[in-house]
DNA sequence: ATGTTTAATCTTTTT
DNA sequence: GATTAAACAT
């Protein structure tokens, strides 16, 4: 394709954001302006243009996004070429970095990741080598130490910082996390952003090599970029700076997990010569859904912001309807009777369905009410397959087969299943490690330290150890991964264990059947990859890989109404959506108004208004069940910004009379429309 | 050392 | 209401 077929498929606010290649460039792209299109056009220009593809790098938040990406990108070019651009997370970015280059920070290069379970054990544990009471509130000090580590604020900087006896004590446990951490050769994910920017700053002639090879950059759903990615960001484009950024700053709804919304707003202003470009034109929603979104969006409080006006060509369509129910068990009989009845009117399918919710507990009504009347559906997130224990306990193996210095994993696997290795053991094994003689797989391997376990931890541990040992050199060679992974979980005692761990029957089955799957994941990670590989890369890859992107693939196909949280639908787009629970205190919820989020939980609702294309229905109660008592509820005060102008309220009984007449009003105005013009 | 009961906690969660 | 860790008993 060439440069002026590539224009002509885009408006002329898309294509001045894809023709302008060289520089500084902001996209505020509102929901639903084309985005992803915009980025794949981009990237495809650039290449017509001549630009080599190892020379472009695009920064994603989800895997998802990126594998998205390369998919459109590989249509509009030949794939061969498109193969050959770099599009990934921050996270892979800096994980293949970190591979490469961690030595010089004293790290060995088959580091493992720390999830956040480990992160937490990790920093109780720190905070008690710190010197932190039991009365130490360690769950805020986590907060604050992964506030730092999003703004590249290190142990020492924190201590200095610190402007209270909290903030200091805080600041001791961080450094005494982060030495714990190295002793275990465990990165976590802040890390992974730190440790890249620690051997940037530390060694110019690696951040050269990487600004000599990538020297054009694109970041994704800018908005959200952390302090720590910014700098990053920055440092990579350097002075020569030809930066793309791309996002919508009324859709910044991360800023509790460290985004910095300021990033965005203040782009021109820390680039010079900056050129903004603002996609306006929304190729999603109808007008009446878009009017009560603007709405919503330019009601706030938020005195800086990029101003802009969502606009579209799709005819006005339905007002957005408000429904008052009275429980949470009317709520969800009401959705599912809309839904058969919509589906039949429209006939349309239930995969153009979706339900959003503010928090995922509120989905278990919803599940129950839908089983029973037979609705298929589909959650995304939910409960978490590699948050599951007997698949945590798995990786446990893995990873300290990976990586013998992980005691975090070590610890976890000693007991699950019971080895006769109890209490005692792992406070020698404690002690062994705090007196700095070694790791505590080198203790469970040293006959002196088995010596002085009891007869049954002994022999547990020598066990173990002999596994452990000889499966060794195998793990060592690429390839055959999953058929290596199910024998050493089976030696080790894990798979025949199960029955043991689980008492319930039929527990111990679902588990099994868990890990069963878990291992035909690590197939299927083999398969896809072509090549053989390690243990390492398939454990990093584990480790980054979003749990939306390991559904079934076979749950993927089947025709289901969505059920989600409003922060994993984002970027997501239905024809049919309907929010739920739409009471104060539940949306916006009362922790995040406590927490001073009141416009994040506004644009949050913004970004739930702007899923539905065509139908948008808001759904609160009178009474909802909160943590397993009956509380009466108030309306959320979203509804009373858009109620009367730019939403109606409806019984649901006329609405299930009425909403088959209200579709025919709508085609003949749209018909009307259309003869008029 | 391991199994059982009680108490505490509960927003969102791209990596 | 449900899940999970710490205290308690076996």
């Amino acid at each position: 394709m060439t440069c002026q077929e590539i224009l002509k498929q885009l408006n002329p606010e898309q294509g001045e954001a894809v023709s302008t290649t060289e520089g500084p460039v902001l996209v505020l792209a509102g929901a639903g302006t084309g985005k992803t299109r915009v980025i794949t056009f981009r990237i495809a220009y650039m290449l017509s243009r001549g630009i080599p593809a190892e020379s472009i790098l695009g920064m994603t938040f989800t895997n998802k996004a990126a594998r998205e990406m390369k998919e459109r990108l590989a249509q509009l070019v030949d794939p061969k070429l498109a193969e050959r651009v770099t599009l990934g997370t921050f996270h892979s970015f800096c994980g293949k970095l970190l591979r490469r280059e961690i030595k010089k920070l004293g790290y060995l290069p088959n580091f493992t990741i720390a999830d956040e379970s480990d992160q937490l054990g990790i920093f109780k544990q720190a905070a008690g080598e710190a010197g932190c009471g039991s009365d130490f509130p360690f769950s805020a000090a986590f907060n604050i130490m992964s506030g730092w580590k999003n703004r590249l604020i290190t142990p020492e900087k924190a201590r200095k910082m610190a402007g209270n006896q909290f903030e200091v004590m805080a600041g001791a446990a961080y450094g005494k996390y982060q030495e714990l951490l190295e002793l275990q050769n465990l990165v976590d994910f802040d890390d992974m952003l730190m440790l890249t920017w620690r051997i940037f700053k530390e060694y110019p002639e690696v951040l050269e090599k990487y600004r000599e090879r990538y020297r054009y950059l694109m970041v994704d759903e800018y908005q959200d970029t952390n302090g720590a990615q910014f700098t990053l960001v920055k440092m990579l484009a350097g002075e020569r700076c030809n930066l793309c950024v791309v996002g919508d700053d009324d859709q910044s709804i991360y800023s509790w997990r460290g985004a910095d919304v300021g990033n965005i707003l203040d782009f021109p202003k820390i680039f010079k010569g900056t050129k903004v470009v603002k996609l306006e034109q929304n190729y999603r929603s109808c007008n009446a859904i878009l009017n009560a979104a603007n709405a919503v969006i330019s009601q706030g409080g938020d005195s800086r912001r990029h101003t802009k006006q969502l606009w579209s060509a799709l005819g006005e369509g339905r007002t957005p309807e408000i429904i008052t129910l009275n429980n949470g068990e009317d709520e969800a009989d009401f959705i599912a009777r809309l839904i058969e009845q919509r589906k039949r009117e429209r006939n349309c399918s239930y995969s153009d369905f979706a339900i959003l919710y503010r928090s995922n507990q509120l989905s278990r009504q919803l599940e129950q009410t839908l089983r029973g009347a037979n609705v298929p559906y589909r959650m995304v997130g939910g409960q978490q397959f590699f948050q599951r224990r007997e698949i945590k306990d798995a990786l446990a193996y893995l990873k300290l087969m990976s990586n013998p210095l992980d005691d975090q994993s070590l610890l976890r696997l000693l007991s699950s299943p019971p080895r006769g290795i109890g209490a005692k053991a792992v406070s020698d094994l404690k002690s062994y490690r705090l007196e700095g003689r070694g790791s505590m797989f080198e203790a469970l391997n040293s006959g002196e330290f088995r010596a002085k376990l009891s007869r049954p931890a002994a022999k547990g541990a020598e066990e173990l150890m002999s596994v452990f040992a000889r499966f060794k050199p195998l793990f060592e060679q690429p390839g055959g991964l999953s058929g290596k992974c199910a024998e050493f979980l089976k030696e080790t005692g894990y798979i025949p264990g199960l029955q043991k761990i689980y008492k319930d029957i039929d527990d111990a089955v679902k588990r099994r059947d868990n890990v069963d799957e878990f291992i035909s994941a690590i197939s299927q990670f083999e398969l896809k990859r072509g090549e053989p590989a390690t243990l390492t890369e398939y454990l990093e890859a584990c480790s980054l890989l979003e749990e939306s992107e390991r559904e079934d693939e076979a749950d993927e196909e089947k025709d289901a109404v969505t059920l989600t949280t409003v922060h994993a639908a984002k970027g997501l787009e239905y024809p049919i959506v309907f929010v739920i629970a739409m009471e104060h205190g539940i949306f916006p919820h009362e922790r995040a108004l406590d927490e001073g989020g009141a416009d994040e939980e506004r644009r949050l609702f913004y970004v739930a208004v702007t899923r539905a294309k065509e139908e948008l229905y808001l759904l609160r109660t009178r009474m909802r069940m909160v943590r397993g008592v009956m509380h009466p509820s108030r309306p959320s005060g979203f509804l009373g910004m858009i109620d009367g102008e730019f939403a109606k309220s409806q019984t649901p009984d006329d609405l299930l009379k009425t909403v088959d007449r209200d579709t025919l009003a709508a085609k003949f105005a749209e018909l009307y429309e259309f003869m008029k013009s």
